[in-house]
DNA sequence: ACCTACATGTAACCCGTTACATGATTTG
DNA sequence: CAAATCATGTAACGGGTTACATGTAGGT
């Protein structure tokens, strides 16, 4: 799914300007997809030029203007239709895993700050979920996907906490730097 | 971490061909990157350019002639240094999960056919991984690595097959498809 | 007969990131 | 006084996917 059928998505839950629409991507999406401005704003020109979202200015007070878009009959039946024909693809691309994988080449020291930063990381988007998993403007199926978020990355803290002891135990006494041919 | 990366850490496996590389993409190398043909072949060209990487044509009876790839010294070096750099970045793009986040405008059958492929999906990719962690030629850190895939697709199928039917009761019973203006 | 596995490669195209440009206001 | 937040936008660049092109061997 792109940037712009998410932005179509994020318009269906209210109207939003594009930089509260990377407010979402980096809340309630954030698990399932990133996006930056770089992709949000001309994804908004585009959705405008093809009829799907209308725009609206917004003034404020000791605050920049904002451009409200909101969705238009036709951007809701564009969505639901995308919705029914999109395939549940799944692409993970983590360099922590990939680190990990090579952990032999790694010092230990570098291994040990890399896990420890993704549990801190963990920690963090769990706690970031949870909050938003108490909303009650939620959806069953926002609920659902954030419970579900919740629950994979758990289980990825608690594994990494259970076992990183014995694997930095392991890769310290195998101290694989120093063979040479 | 980009393809070339990645094939520079296949080929400091062992030796490979890109053929070869594609099948650990999709097994070994599955639960955090993916890359397809159309970006290993190039990546090994523009790596034997560079001199990291050397190739030799291995004839074979009944079979297309394999192009083999070897790390060369400095191959090693770079694969080395790039891994001490590589910040532990991670991004997930789940459509599985966008659609979740938007139940309420799929049909029932829609969405259970989505969660039932998606369960089945998750079976099938914690098999191939758990036949992977037995093979022992796995180094420890690739040990450590598919574990916690395991441990992850583990989770989410466990969550996914205590909640779905709930889930599923209450997305029918609220039949949001009527709601019409 | 047809599909899958083996095996390598190219090129168009799409999407998205990064970085830049601008500027007020609030918080530390 | 510096940094973050609010707010919108553009353009270059890079990376990867998809699809195409080609051909043999073995299984159903």
């Amino acid at each position: 799914m792109d940037t712009k059928t998410l932005c179509l998505g994020a318009l269906h839950l209210c109207d939003a300007s594009g930089y509260e629409i990377k407010k979402l991507f980096e809340s309630a999406f954030s698990h399932f997809q990133k996006a930056s401005f770089g992709s949000i704003y001309p994804a908004l020109d585009k959705l405008e030029q093809q009829g799907l979202v209308t725009s609206q200015v917004e003034l404020q007070e000791k605050r920049p203007a904002k451009k409200i878009y909101a969705l238009t009959e036709s951007g809701h039946q564009v969505f639901l239709s995308t919705l029914a024909v999109t395939p549940p693809t799944e692409s993970c691309r983590s360099d922590f895993i990939a680190l990990i994988f090579f952990a032999e080449l790694l010092k230990t020291e570098q291994l040990s700050g890399l896990i420890e930063q993704h549990i801190a990381d963990l920690h963090q988007s769990i706690g970031m979920l949870q909050s938003i998993s108490q909303e009650d403007t939620l959806g069953p199926g926002a609920a659902f996907s954030v419970k579900l978020g919740i629950a994979t990355k758990t289980a990825r803290l608690e594994y990494l906490q259970a076992n990183k002891a014995a694997f930095l135990t392991q890769h310290s006494t195998g101290e694989n730097q120093g063979v040479t041919t």
